[in-house]
DNA sequence: TTACATATGTAGATAATCTATCTATAATGA
DNA sequence: TCATTATAGATAGATTATCTACATATGTAA
């Protein structure tokens, strides 16, 4: 009954999309920035990110390239496509028409003026 | 692939209770009014408004009275109780701190400065 | 040597919403 | 009169997103 599992719902994708439109960044990074970003509001699970990484370098929406941090540990940075860099606009867009709908009820308002 | 399944995700309750908190309404009303303030962004469907409304009634947060529409028709009106009103408080204010933060990432700031 | 931070990953559970279907009556139009 | 649409409420089952929990492995600090 508690309704509010995440917060994230829905947007995880968008928020990823957007920190990897400003730089490559690999998993563990994306999870620090978009906590350092979201002031701790967002601190995504690795059970959640990674899959979801997966997902979108398997629609060509990023993709990924190794680099060694030390000689022992290899990181895996995504990089946006252009593909990516569209659907993060159009994800964007939407958010805003969500927002604005929302905003809209909680306002209180009547939805169109009676004249 | 879409990502974009009902657009509500998360927030249908908060939006149902805030349409209650101004008055009394039976499901059917809900559906039509949340759609006439949302502009058509937000089509509740009979299979979520109904269990949702069950769920809130089982809760404590909203009350249930009949009411006839003719002779035939009964309507079912939904009250929001007091303690559907504190819960609506909560996720007014947990949906303005989602907001602000996913706003602060897309708006690509830092978060805060690094003196 | 114990613990924590870094780093990536998968399996299974849970919750929210959707699709699809069902039952009824009233009103409208062909 | 017959078909369609609007009104009104409801449930079963599927899908999806995210979470919990676990597994693996290295580097570093106490």
């Amino acid at each position: 009954m508690t309704t509010e599992k995440g917060l994230l719902s829905g947007n995880t994708t968008m928020l990823i999309l957007k920190l990897l439109e400003e730089k490559d960044m690999y998993g563990y990074q994306i999870i620090e920035e978009l906590a350092k970003k979201s002031d701790e509001t967002f601190r995504l699970k690795t059970g959640t990110l990674y899959p979801i990484l997966h997902g979108l370098e398997n629609d060509d929406l990023v993709i990924s390239y190794d680099e060694n941090a030390d000689k022992a540990r290899v990181r895996k940075y995504y990089h946006l496509t252009s593909k990516g860099k569209n659907l993060l606009k159009k994800k964007q867009s939407d958010w805003n028409a969500y927002k604005n709908a929302v905003n809209r009820v909680l306002e209180g308002g009547m939805g169109y003026a009676i004249v």
